[in-house]
DNA sequence: ACATTGGGTCAACCCTGTTGACGTAAGGCG
DNA sequence: CGCCTTACGTCAACAGGGTTGACCCAATGT
């Protein structure tokens, strides 16, 4: 059976329930799967469930579970740069790209969790890197740095993000531990053997917060420094 | 049955193919199957056929496969760790620390793709907070500012190095998909609609590697620029 | 030597992704 | 209008996964 994925599809009939499948369908109903029951929630039986259709009938429309995947990542990139339009300034655009980016993640943060580490080669991916190596190009640097310089960004970003939307996606239980390890454990050391640790200690607390920003804002410093032309 | 997994046992007998399990032996096969037979090899079934006991063996040691998991990653953060000495120079002393970390993380790259993003608050951990906060202190950076830009530092680190190890833990399948998506779709792009990633084209097929290097160094050469004393 | 029980084994359950065969109805075409 | 092709929804089946409860033997403390 060779899971052909045609794209465009005119034969299509109502499943036994009634509902008219499309790619966009399965992909929603995919998130909103793993928004409301958590990541282990999509199975491709769940999913055919949830739709009201053959589990298998998704074969028809992705080549397998990786597809799929692929297929969501695809969408929040997409939901997430939706109406950005670079400005003349090209720190300020990256910096607008990336926390656009986050925003994306954070919105879903379990799909997220599960489809952040991939390449899509989808629609919406292309468009993000060609939007974000021209703002490098356009900043003066040449093909070759403005390629390893974005990829050095874009996954600074995307790494990032993923780790934050995988804060979130931990059950409330285990988040709360985390900042009480930040606030009880290690505000009990002994000062002789981390100095460090005592010096800075009234900032510990906040450890527990994300570094996206300021992680960003240091990277961008970088980049406007080495940066051919202002 | 609850699986409860006394620390102490004392009743250990050789299992049907002679072998004597214990809990260091069971890490240690998990980890030698990761590394012989890729991330993907690593089930609770194959593990018990290569330990030559029953699959369900394991459950008298650990309560289930995320507890294995976790017992896999605190072996490796102590390897990864192991005999750092942070040198007089606070820049190169980070980027080890950086480099030891990706390593640790790439050499078991399934184990550290599911427990990468969960705050142990143990020892390691502990001491490694502490090295890296003294080294920023050790180049003038006020408390507060040390904390927050170490987090900075460390969290992109762990970020990049997850990222990676959780490409490395994919199956060896997605994994090409992944290069072929750099080499082959974003090689037959429309010129007109994408003039920035025409441009860059030759530089593409490296996308796919890491960039983790590329990302610690500018990480740090902003860190270097902020800081108060060279 | 005996009672206790830790721990290795086995069978079973339900989950998963994926496949190939099957048939039905949708659309193109005469 | 009605036939023919075939897209696509359905079904049954397979191999593999984690996990559980019952079983039973032997290692241990007395």
């Amino acid at each position: 059976m060779s899971t052909r994925v045609p794209q465009e599809r005119r034969r299509r009939r109502p499943t036994r329930s009634g509902v008219l499948l499309s790619e966009d369908l399965i992909v929603e109903t995919a998130l909103r799967l793993i928004g409301e029951h958590g990541p282990e929630a999509l199975s491709v039986r769940r999913l055919g469930a949830a739709l009201g259709c053959d589990p298998t009938a998704l074969y028809r429309y992705f080549h397998g579970t990786d597809d799929l995947v692929l297929a969501i990542a695809d969408r929040i990139i997409g939901d997430a740069m939706a109406g950005f339009v670079p400005g003349a300034d090209w720190v300020v655009s990256l910096r607008e790209m990336a926390l656009r980016v986050r925003a994306g993640y954070l919105a879903h943060p379990r799909a997220a969790a599960m489809a952040a580490h991939r390449v899509t080669g989808r629609k919406s991916e292309i468009q993000a890197v060609e939007t974000g190596i021209g703002l490098l190009l356009s900043a003066g640097f040449e093909p070759a740095a403005a390629a390893r310089l974005y990829l050095a960004f874009i996954d600074t970003v995307l790494s990032h993000a993923a780790t934050d939307a995988a804060f979130l996606a931990l059950p409330l239980q285990q988040r709360q531990a985390d900042h009480r390890a930040w606030s009880n454990v290690y505000q009990d050391l002994d000062p002789v053997a981390y100095p460090a640790l005592t010096a800075v200690r009234p900032a510990l607390p906040g450890m527990a917060d994300s570094s996206f920003e300021e992680a960003v804002d240091l990277l961008l410093e970088a980049l406007a420094a080495r940066a051919p032309t202002r």
